[in-house]
DNA sequence: CGTTTTTGACCGGCGC
DNA sequence: GCGCCGGTCAAAAACG
């Protein structure tokens, strides 16, 4: 039933591979370069700093990065997510205290981009590549060099601080998108030279594959999901895309001011823009809210339309997106029972993963999340009753990520409460063969 | 009953 | 000042 999706997944390697990037660049640093699989680790004990967006992993991350450091490349999503971040040069405070690899990682934003345009010309394009690339602006430096455009295609990952009221192209999903139509380049809109965001509100744009583009939810707007409870409160066609942006919002606290957009790109329908905005003032849930109307099946009228091959959501016009998402939802759950919307989840999750910290965000976030986590029992707590929410959640795809990862992490060794909770430890697959990959999530699967 | 999704309307910012 | 556009609101419907 997943074929598609890790076909699609497959397809991304390359992809996958560009991401990842960013962890062999620091990796490289470490070890052997040869490694290319061997991430960078974050000091375990820098997770505080982590957060931001609503990362729920981001707390903790590091920890358990620090353990799959040692034991494995899984969690390299995270540290080479986060690596980048830090790289980036985005929070150079923060880079600072992150050991990465010995520290000896610990680059210059330029330096990290540097690094990655090198592997990018050697490496074929991944999914994940793209969502190496990240870049940052800030109201000061709206134009910011902006990454390197990857061969692949484009930046992926975009952190800066924006007018909370969206900044028209400036930061936006729009603006990333302009960019990544640009053949990856990133390059300011022409519309948005003045760059106003002056709201000093952060946002962070993320770039992650639509996994559910690929087969079960083709639908122009995929919603991916993660460990914090969003409630959608709106949705807008987008001018110049046929792709709706979604707009969620933080359901797990009222009064959250976290905020996330999510579209498609319109360039490349497998990928998911997604813009966060305002970081959660709250921890992060340890069960998700009521599933109620969440989990809504798809109106029956979409069964008509629904269908459209998994390819053509890049046809979908934007008047029929939103039953095509439902339709495509109802059809991603009949692949996938029960767990269909939640190939969303591990997008979302994946994009947590990519959320990085910024250091205006982890002020906030680490401080508020901190108190949740001060410890990792406390987050093998929290992990385990997210899992188990995980686990309730049948057939949810994302369950199946994250069993991949964790159960193997269980299976290895002790460590797996906090291993397990690595939203990270997902992406191993990325760099195991294909074969591996899909039986892991098949074995997965079943071991839960 | 509580929560989420849907969806049209409303509001504010920006460009002309 | 007007129109466009993006973001948000809120009522209705749906779901568990």
């Amino acid at each position: 039933m997943y074929s598609d999706f890790y076909e699609r997944m497959e397809n991304y390697e390359g992809d996958l591979a560009d991401i990842v990037l960013a962890s062999r660049v620091t990796a490289s640093n470490c070890d052997d370069p040869t490694n290319e699989w061997q991430f960078p680790l974050s000091d375990p004990t820098n997770y505080e700093a982590t957060d931001d967006f609503g990362d729920p992993f981001s707390n903790m991350r590091d920890p358990l990065l620090h353990d799959l450091d040692m034991s494995s490349s899984t969690g390299f999503f995270s540290n080479s997510a986060d690596h980048l971040m830090r790289s980036s040069g985005y929070h150079e405070d923060h880079i600072t205290s992150s050991t990465s690899c010995s520290g000896s990682s610990h680059t210059s934003a330029i330096l990290a981009h540097q690094k990655i345009d090198d592997h990018e010309m050697r490496r074929p394009c991944n999914i994940f590549s793209r969502m190496l690339q990240i870049s940052t602006t800030s109201a000061n430096n709206n134009d910011l060099s902006l990454p390197i455009s990857l061969p692949c295609e484009p930046p992926v990952i975009t952190a800066s601080s924006s007018s909370s009221s969206a900044p028209r192209g400036l930061v936006g999903s729009d603006h990333m998108l302009n960019k990544v139509e640009r053949g990856g380049v990133q390059i300011s809109s022409p519309r948005n030279p003045g760059i106003k965001r002056r709201k000093s509100q952060a946002k962070k744009v993320v770039c992650i594959p639509a996994p559910a583009a690929a087969n079960s939810r083709p639908s122009g707007e995929v919603v991916p999901s993660d460990l914090w409870a969003w409630r959608k409160y709106g949705q807008k066609p987008i001018k110049g895309s046929p792709y709706p942006r979604g707009y969620y919002r933080c359901s797990s606290s009222k009064g959250c001011p976290a905020r996330k957009q999510v579209e498609r790109s319109r360039t490349d329908p497998n990928m998911l823009v997604i813009t966060y905005t305002s970081e959660h003032n709250h921890p992060w849930p340890t069960q998700r809210n009521a599933l109620a109307g969440s989990t809504r099946s798809q109106p029956e009228k979409n069964t008509s339309n629904s269908k459209n091959s998994p390819n053509s959501q890049s046809h979908k016009q934007s008047s029929g997106l939103k039953e095509e998402q439902h339709k495509e939802n109802a059809s991603s759950d009949i692949v996938a029972p029960a767990g269909g919307g939640d190939v969303k989840e591990e997008m979302e999750d994946i994009e947590k993963q990519l959320e990085i910290e910024e250091g205006e965000f982890s002020e906030g976030f680490h401080q508020s999340y901190k108190p949740t986590m001060p410890d990792q029992s406390n987050q093998q707590h929290q992990s385990e009753d997210f899992f188990a929410d995980l686990g309730e959640l049948e057939g949810d795809p994302l369950d199946l990520l994250f069993a991949q990862g964790f159960t193997s992490d269980h299976d290895q060794g002790h460590e797996g409460e906090s291993q397990g909770i690595d939203p990270f430890s997902i992406f191993d697959w990325t760099s195991n063969n294909n074969t591996t990959t899909t039986t892991s999530f098949g074995e997965a699967k079943r071991a839960r």
